[in-house]
DNA sequence: AGCCTTTGACCAGCG
DNA sequence: TCGCTGGTCAAAGGC
């Protein structure tokens, strides 16, 4: 995916990856703060942000230390996919949300026992702090997330982050604006057109672990 | 019985 | 045009 040669070595610092060439790659990558705790409950399943989903294939991806995993949302008509890699250790490495669900979710408290919503936020929490910076994402094909669907129709909700609950936080009228628009001018785009469409949302996480980030030419590899 | 995961194969896009 | 890579399909097995 991103490859390159090697210059600038770096320990994950997502301010600099998105800032730099990681906006020329359409990556989101977000540096855990929780040291793992956010991440092992994104780990617990796939279906941790409260939907139904099954995996549909697997993959060890050129770049990536860990295989990628593809999910597909199970509810009919909804055709949101998820992928992610994860470490050996079993904690997710990166998370990537493609398209938004339309419907809400099945069975809340399926996970979360007798529906507490307070885990919900809880988990909000976490995941905003995870991913304060990366669910500014832009799509992962070096699009930027502002990007239309090709024919300008806004069929998907606008926002796709790595937790859906952000839809039912009134993440699309007023999310954290200071975490989203001041480090990436992106994000400050991406949700000035919230009301358009974006096709694709994506968000990384990273496990509790560092790797190395090297830069050349826009690129960057891990 | 139904759903999900696993896994190899296939397909499409790109350089 | 060919090879590589990522994404998806589908059969088989397990829970």
């Amino acid at each position: 995916m991103v490859s390159s040669g090697a210059s600038a070595h770096v320990e994950v610092d997502l301010d600099k990856l998105n800032s730099g060439g990681n906006i020329a790659t359409g990556l989101q990558v977000s540096q855990v703060e929780g040291r793992g705790s956010g991440l092992s409950v994104a780990a617990e399943r796939s279906s941790d942000d409260g939907y139904n989903w099954r995996k549909y294939g697997q993959k060890h991806v050129k770049g990536s230390e860990f295989p990628r995993s593809y999910y597909k949302c199970t509810h009919p008509n909804c055709e949101v996919k998820k992928l992610f890699e994860r470490s050996h250790d079993g904690q997710i490495t990166e998370i990537v949300y493609k398209g938004t669900h339309d419907h809400p979710k099945p069975q809340p408290n399926r996970r979360y026992s007798g529906g507490n919503i307070m885990s919900m936020q809880e988990e909000r929490s976490d995941k905003a702090s995870l991913t304060s910076r990366d669910d500014r994402g832009y799509n992962n094909y070096g699009q930027p997330s502002h990007t239309a669907e090709p024919d300008g129709t806004p069929e998907l909700s606008p926002v796709a982050t790595n937790d859906d609950s952000l839809e039912d936080a009134g993440f699309l009228s007023n999310r954290n604006n200071d975490e989203v628009d001041e480090d990436d001018p992106f994000s400050k785009r991406r949700f000035d057109n919230l009301g358009q469409s974006y096709s694709f949302c994506c968000l990384y996480l990273l496990a509790d672990y560092k790797f190395s980030v090297e830069q050349k030419n826009g690129s960057w590899k891990c």
